[in-house]
Formats: structure tokens, sequence, C-alpha cells
RNA sequence: GGCCCCAUCGUCUAACCCGGUCAGGACACAGGGUUUUCAUCCCUGUAAUGCGGGUUCAAAUCCCGCUGGGGUCACCA
């Protein structure tokens, strides 16, 4: 076989859905596994505005999660250029190739005399085709509408009699009746192409081996197919992927349906995440973004391999057992065999655990550099970051252990950088303000004063020591140490916060606690 | 509504093509253990072949029907 040629087209619509995504990722996949080529086309015929605006977020998304493309938006390649929008030459050539071999027509028709006759054919209960009444326009009455300048689209002429069949990837065999299919119209009135035609010309001129997209493609597809056989063009291989659902439901994720999600419950946590960490950061943006988009993962503090690996394996396995997977893994074991044929929903509540293990994985320094930003932004440390704040960092990071997921979880600790913070009432009460506790929270409060060194090791064999005298259970005095110190009932470890904020602030926070317990 | 697609634990899936396993794994959930918090880690458990017909010694697996779910029906992509 030829060098496998995939691509990934985007319009640019200003983010990166999730399930698009997801797609790419696949496309990106089957042409890496064969050794092949990704291309990176912009379908961007509808033109719009601020188109590079639009497109930013998109190759942001692709950037962040390593998926790298030969050819396409930005890096150019031989079938340049790679914007539906810098090549209307190419389509109104195969446009006027098809007219003159009288593949296709110039239809005269008024949206008006369209939409009568959609109407007509519902009424009348039997499935809409046009009528092409302007194939039996005489040559006079052509020349007169030429004349009058009246506008027409260009439609393909479909072959009614035909049946079409498709030997698709994933679905098999699937057969239409074209005799039920309506012309396309392949060109507006001012000559620009439509998506149809579009695509068929870029995918033949890219020499796209598979065009693996989105289920609901399929339907485009015959179409797709006689435009190639009419324009002359060798078949590329098709495999429909079924679309992304939303989290327990079979619906095609769909930005529009954003408000209902934050009902469901899986989305819920997310949505309540992002809305927390944004809070912290003060993101203003924060409301443009949402779980249907890649950027909202990356924002709050996702891993790419997270991402990645959850993408993967909506549609997809390896085998009966893997789950955890590298892009690396999935590139080397992908085949479009294996692509699930029934549509998949998003589970948050998986990436999460892909997102722990991968977290898990990462090198403190990777660590440090994904959390850095974060403390920055909430201004819980300043900018430019010492040395000397980095270093503490990083033995936060190291306190933290498994319990940093997300980079954001960073914040969670900000006890340990500002002073302010805010008590866990409920459990103040159950640990501090406590019969005989605040007595010995005192008592240890003097012994911290003097211990020397100042280290976790020292002030664990303090604690154990003292508790070992008095007879006191270790918990009490762990407990009241822990919400005096960081006002929060879970954490790092008690010994470490005590040893991170340093003597002078752990004796100011049991002061200010001893003082709160008594009122 | 027409056309097309799909159907295994709550979720993602394996086994299906080439019938024979106690229908396997993971997430989530529940219980237990380790860590006097939390997180991690370990163990255990609950839990599925939509329904009805065939074919066959044998059906999740092959065939048909039903039901259900979904996609798509633009001078959007």
């Amino acid at each position: 076989m030829s060098t496998v040629r995939t691509r990934f087209a985007p319009s640019p619509t200003g983010y990166m859905h999730i399930g698009g995504m997801r797609t790419a990722l696949f496309n990106w996949l089957w042409a890496r596994h064969c050794g092949g080529k990704f291309i990176l086309r912009i379908d961007d015929t509808d033109q719009a505005r601020n188109q590079e605006a639009a497109l930013a977020p998109i190759l942001r998304a692709f950037r962040w999660l390593g998926l790298d493309w030969d050819e396409g938006a930005e890096v150019g390649g031989p079938f340049a250029p790679y914007y539906q929008s810098q090549r209307g030459e190419l389509y109104r050539a195969g446009a006027a190739r098809l007219e003159r071999a009288g593949l296709a027509y110039r239809d005269f028709s008024t949206k008006a005399e369209l939409d009568a006759d959609r109407k007509q054919a519902e009424r009348e209960k039997r499935p809409y085709i046009n009528i092409r009444r302007s194939l039996d326009l005489s040559d006079s009455d052509k020349a007169q509408f030429a004349a009058e300048g009246r506008p027409w689209v260009l439609r393909f002429l479909i072959p009614r009699d035909e049946k079409v069949t498709l030997d698709d990837h994933i679905r098999g065999r699937v057969e239409w009746d074209a005799g039920l299919l309506p012309d396309p119209v392949i060109l507006r009135p001012d000559g620009s192409a439509l998506y149809n035609f579009a695509t068929v010309v870029d995918d033949a001129q890219m020499q796209i081996t598979h065009v693996i997209r989105a289920e609901e493609h399929l339907s485009n597809t015959p179409i797709q197919i006689f435009l190639h056989r009419a324009l002359g063009n060798a078949l590329p291989e098709f495999a429909h992927v079924p679309y992304v659902a939303a989290p327990g439901s079979k619906e095609k994720l769909s930005k529009r349906k954003i408000e209902q999600y934050r009902k469901n419950p899986q989305f819920q946590k997310l949505f309540e995440r992002g809305d927390e960490v944004f809070g912290q950061l003060g993101l203003a943006e924060s409301s443009a973004l949402d779980p249907v988009m890649v950027e909202y993962y990356e924002r709050i503090g996702y891993l790419p391999e997270a991402v990645l690996n959850a993408l993967g394996r909506i549609g997809w396995s390896l085998d009966d057992t893997t789950e955890i997977m590298s892009l690396a893994t999935m590139k080397e074991h992908f085949t479009l065999d294996r692509v699930v044929k029934a549509p998949a929903g998003f589970d948050p509540d998986k990436l999460f655990s892909f997102q722990s293990h991968w977290m898990k994985e990462l090198p403190p320094e990777q660590k440090l550099a994904g959390c850095l930003p974060y403390l920055t932004s909430a201004e819980l440390i300043g900018q430019p970051v010492s040395d000397r704040t980095t270093e503490f960092v990083r033995e936060v990071i190291a306190a933290m252990g498994d319990r940093l997921k997300l980079f954001s979880d960073i914040l969670s600790v900000d006890f340990l950088f500002r002073d302010q913070f805010t008590y866990d009432e409920k459990n103040f009460d159950k640990r501090v303000r406590k019969e005989g506790v605040p007595g010995h929270l005192a008592a240890f409060r003097d012994i911290l004063a003097g211990l020397e060194p100042f280290t976790v090791p020292a002030i664990e064999a303090a604690l154990s020591a003292y508790c070992q005298e008095t007879g006191e259970p270790t918990g009490t005095l762990i407990h009241a140490l822990r919400l005096s110190t960081t006002g929060q009932p879970v954490g790092p470890g008690v010994y470490d916060c005590v040893a991170l904020l340093g003597r002078e602030k752990t004796i100011a926070r049991i002061d200010a606690s001893l003082e709160k317990a008594r009122s």
C-alpha cells in the first residue's frame, strides 16, 4: 500500500471539542502507526471573520497533547494551501469539469420554490428529493436567465438509478439507494464551494488514503463517493468512528447542551472543580470555558497523558486488560478494526483515575513546573519566582505526595503560603475547642518553641514523647495541631505542615487558635 | 417521518469475524486492612449478554423479527 495519509479538518470554531479531539487522535494514531503522514487541514469554507483567533485554541490543543502534524496549518506542505478558504480555484476548476461533462448543472430554483417542494413532499409523506426543474430549461430560457443575471447554484447530478455501497473499516458494508438522495449543491451563487464538495476535492488532491471521521458524516459518504467517481479520483478508504456521547448518555456530546450538563452528576464534579480553580485564579474568561473543550482540562491542571489515555479508551481497546497507555503505546498498537461501533459516553471519573496514575508517574521537577503557574496566578507567590521560593514549593509538593492529583491541587494548601486561612469550624470545635485539649496544645506549643532542630523527625519525636509522658493519645494532639495551624481536618502530614510553616508561624497560629478556642 | 447506524455489569470495554471460558479487565460503588487525618497501597464484594423466534449437541457469538437508543436529512461543517 502506498504511504498512509490521514487528515483532521476542523472548522475554526474558537475551541477544540473533546469528541473532535478523539477523532483527531485516531487519525494521528493510524497515520503514525503506519509510518504515514498526518495532515491538519482547516475547513473554513464558511469564512469565519476572525479566523485566526478562532483557530488558535484548536492548534493549542494539538500542541498541548503533543499531536504533531506533517502538513497543514502553519507548517504548510506539498499540497498547500491547507486552508479551504484559499483553495477556491481548485474547487471552481473541479466544478467546471463536472459541468462540462454534464455531471453537474446550474439550478435557478429560488429558495421559495425549494421550500415549497419540501413542504409538499412532507405533506404527501414521501421522501424529499429536489425537483430538477432547471434541467428542463430550454437554451433560450437559460440565455435569458443569464442575461437577467439570475443567481444559480451548481448542483451535482446524482445518478438516481444506482445503489452505492461502502466498505467501511469500522462499520462494514453499508448500502444506500441513490434514488433517495437530493442533488447536492456544490457551488454557491458566488462561486464558493460547499463542504461536501471541497472535502472531496481536497481529500483527492492531498492524496488522503484514509478518511477517518465521526459517524455523523456517514450519511455524507454516498454523495462523496459519487463525487469522487465523477471527478475520476481514486476512492479513499473510509472509517466512521462513533461519536463521543455525554457522560452516562447515548447522545452526542454537544457544546450547545452545556447548561444541561451542569446537572449531569459526573460533569457536575468537573464544573465545580473548574469554578473553584478559576475562582481562585480570578480568571475572567472562566465563563467561556467548559468541559466539552479540551482547554478546560489543561486549565484546571490535567496532564496531556491523562487526557490522551482517556480519549484513547473511548471506543478503542488495546486488548482485554490494558488500561494505562502512553501515546507511544497506543501508536504501537492502534488499528481501526479494534474501534468499537457503538457510541461511548465520556467518563470524567475514568479520566480522573488516569490523571491520578500519570501524575504519580510524573518526575518532581515537572510537577513543580506544572504547579508554579497556579501559585503565581493566585498570587500565593511573587514573580519572578526566587530560588528560595522554588525550593519551598518543591518541598510542599513533596509533602503533598499523591494528594496532588491536578496541578491546581496545589491551591488547596494555600495556608502554607499565606497567613489568612479559614477554619473548618465544625472540626475546630471537635478537635480543639474540647475539654482538656487547649491545655495540651499550649504545653506542646512551649515544647515547639524550644525545639532544635525544627524538622519533621524532631517534631514527630517531640509529640510522641509528650504523649508518652502524659498518657494522652497521640491522635488528640495531632488533630489539634493540624486544625490550629492549617484550619483544615485533612491535608499533608501534620509534621510536614508544621515544619514547612516554620517555628515562628506555627507558634503564632497555635496562639491565635488558643485565643479562638477561648472565645 | 425517510434514510442510515448501534445494542455485554451504573460507565468504558474483552470474548463475537472463525459458536463450546464460572462472560474477563478497568472506572465507579460497598466492605475490610495499612497509614491515628486525607491521599496512596492491598484484599474482598455487588453488578451485564434488551425481548422473541430460528439454525445447532451447544448461541453473547450465526440468521430473522421486535423493542429500544442514536445519527442525519441546508445555498453549515
